[in-house]
DNA sequence: GTCAATTAGTTACATATGAAACTAATAAAA
DNA sequence: TTTTATTAGTTTCATATGTAACTAATTGAC
């Protein structure tokens, strides 16, 4: 085989990080619309108030954790929800440096309205899939999430 | 059961838009960091090379639907590779608004060395995968671009 | 042919984003 | 203690991105 035979084609329609990008942007294009229309939320606005949701007292540090944001991020978006009215802080009694953040009765409000459309989208989403195929992608994803974390980079 | 206990809860680590997003932009990141550190060059150039490289004489806008960019990124894209001497553009000879994009030798040689690169790196993220797990992943993703095409909005 | 409508691509503007510098508070070292 | 280093969070600045307006060429209607 000569060496011009042997050289490598990148179709980048089967690229799988290619792939992944062009399906997430699409995804997560969708659901900003929908935030967005509905109750005039960032993406990141809506992940700050759900994992406050979740956990009520939360510290903006924990956030960024939780929501795999960057702590500017998680400041911009408090700020923005607090603007709204949805959100306010505290300081920690322990820790004057550490916020405690929770959801004003009206952001509780929210909160409650997004989630079961949130979880509708989702449904949506996967409902070509059978459930053995959702939980098979599930396992699949989480294989990979492992592979490319970014405290091991690949490359 | 009461209306309390029916409350729906959304755990964002498991919500699948999320970890779509994670996951991807985990993925690029890290891609995006082996082409600057590499080539420099950024993920968008990147595509526009891997498309014109293997359909030379492509136009800016055909590029664009191969590449899921919108055409300010292409044309910005594409201004940036001229700019490094990677690509040339000529004039549609039929169509006076259309370009016709080929790579330059440098952009040649460039592109040959980034093909085997990047499908390392694809095979170093999927190797914790079977070639039956990687073949399913694929399958599934495409049922789920399909499901998520943005022709046929869910939401 | 002439004029309106469409298409390819670029430019301008407004907003989003991330890195780094900064402030304030706490912890650790001396 | 005091002083040095670390941590939480915000602000600043430079760059990236998307929308809309624009230019130039082509097509279509008449």
């Amino acid at each position: 085989m000569s060496d011009e035979e042997k050289k490598a084609r990148l179709r980048l329609r089967e690229f799988l990080p290619y792939r992944l990008s062009v399906l997430s942007n699409t995804v997560s294009r969708g659901i900003a619309n929908l935030y967005d229309r509905e109750f005039g939320l960032t993406i990141w606005q809506w992940r700050v108030m759900a994992v406050t949701g979740d956990t009520p007292g939360i510290s903006a540090t924990d956030i960024g954790q939780r929501t795999a944001m960057d702590k500017v991020a998680v400041s911009r978006a408090v700020a923005g929800l607090i603007e709204l009215g949805y959100m306010e802080r505290k300081t920690s009694e322990s820790d004057g440096r550490r916020s405690q953040l929770f959801l004003t009765p009206a952001g509780q409000d929210i909160y409650e309205m997004i989630v079961p459309i949130a979880l509708e989208a989702e449904r949506k989403l996967m409902a070509p899939l059978t459930s053995e195929e959702q939980a098979e992608l599930s396992r699949l994803m989480q294989k990979l999430a492992g592979s490319a974390s970014p405290e091991r980079p690949l490359w």
